[in-house]
DNA sequence: ACGTTGACTTACCGATCGGTAGGTGTCAAG
DNA sequence: CTTGACACCTACCGATCGGTAAGTCAACGT
């Protein structure tokens, strides 16, 4: 098994990269899959040769999109190794969330890929959840939850309020990046740069005033 | 002209309505214009006899909305009226601003379509812009700019950092009808009932937190 | 009675969709 | 030298896409 020579496994990750830009960009039903491939330089019988379907094409990329939001975690689990790792630890859940949300605004084109699927996700799922079990991006909202139920002031809260919560800090989060082309596009390059400089500071104010008013109480 | 008793002004009104709620579910390229005849007992030439093609009807139904949008506004303008007129003009701009918002996140079907195509319209613009000349929300979003300028912390603010500000506030309060059908499939009814009932105070208080904090001084 | 207009139809068009069938070429193991 | 696995190909499928052409049909003004 010399597949480390193998170039297949690298043909893999280009194709789920090629999808993963083009689904963010335009969307499930905006792209076809023989539009991915000629972006590669195949046909599109050599992603279906690979992945079967489109749909599970898409499934990869948005399960690979999970993992990596879940990796952006400070991580006090493991918390095995020493120093740095207690130091995480030491630090309230809180501060982890916030850090987390912050992590995940690094205004990288991967990360403005990741957020344009993830909004584009949850639009179309109620419609895609129809021919496909279950949702790809659960694993990550429960970890994220998790995160949150340890924060004092929300311990006791029902776990809907927890995910009402997150996905209001995961869609004002991730707006950020979706609307920044469109913003691009309407108002121009200076103002965009602007407009940039300013949303991770105010996006950091709103998560800080989410977090401190704490649960609505049940009346 | 007993165009009164004519239908077709009301099957055109009707096409339009069903062509927004397909697009606000499905998307753009997710709807073809056979699907949208079809839910309303005609074939697709209806609708290209009407509207020309499936860009010239997606188009009218986002203008549409943004006049929707607007009308949603509290009116100071004519204020030549009366009493009731005063007392939206006496609102400071900042609570006016609070009331529009809050008008947007009234749980109707009609504004959760609403909402559905305006987060679909910013994720796809960059890509139709190219096809399309002018934003069909435009005149929307400059309105909303005009009134946020005219809260006095932010009167001098440059407009980036208003539509930046704005686009925000919109995303966070958009986001929500937007997830509420997605939450309901993955959580069930029950989880998403208490989550709505909690959005919208907690999006009020994200807005109020947002606008307090005031522009972000340029350094 | 006649012509016009507008709503809506059937009948198409070429292009493209996702997917199947059946290859070809390469490479490594036996 | 053969065999099998794998990556990827051409060729093709039926369905559907947005859009065009040429009508049919009822209601209208004259």
């Amino acid at each position: 098994m010399a597949s480390a020579f193998h170039p297949s496994a690298s043909t893999r990750e280009r194709m789920i990269d090629e999808a993963r830009a083009l689904f963010a960009e335009r969307g499930f039903y905006g792209v076809s899959i023989a539009q991915i491939a000629a972006e590669l330089g195949l046909t599109k019988q050599a992603l279906l040769h690979h992945f079967g379907t489109k749909e599970r094409l898409y499934g990869l990329v948005l399960e690979q999109i999970a993992e990596q939001l879940i990796s952006l975690q400070p991580r006090p689990n493991s918390a095995s190794k020493a120093g740095k790792d207690a130091e995480v630890a030491d630090l309230g859940p809180a501060q982890q969330l916030q850090d987390w949300l912050t992590a995940m605004i690094s205004d990288t084109p991967l990360r403005v890929e990741r957020s344009r699927l993830l909004m584009r996700e949850i639009l179309d799922n109620q419609v895609r959840a129809e021919h496909v079990g279950s949702w790809y991006l659960k694993p990550f909202l429960d970890e994220f939850t998790a995160l949150l139920r340890r924060v004092p002031s929300w311990s006791c809260a029902p776990d809907a309020q927890l995910q009402a919560c997150l996905l209001q800090l995961l869609g004002a989060v991730n707006y950020h990046a979706v609307s920044g082309p469109t913003v691009r596009g309407i108002f121009g390059a200076e103002a965009a740069y602007q407009m940039n400089a300013v949303f991770a500071r105010q996006m950091r104010q709103m998560v800080q005033a989410v977090l401190d008013a704490g649960p609505v109480i049940d009346q």
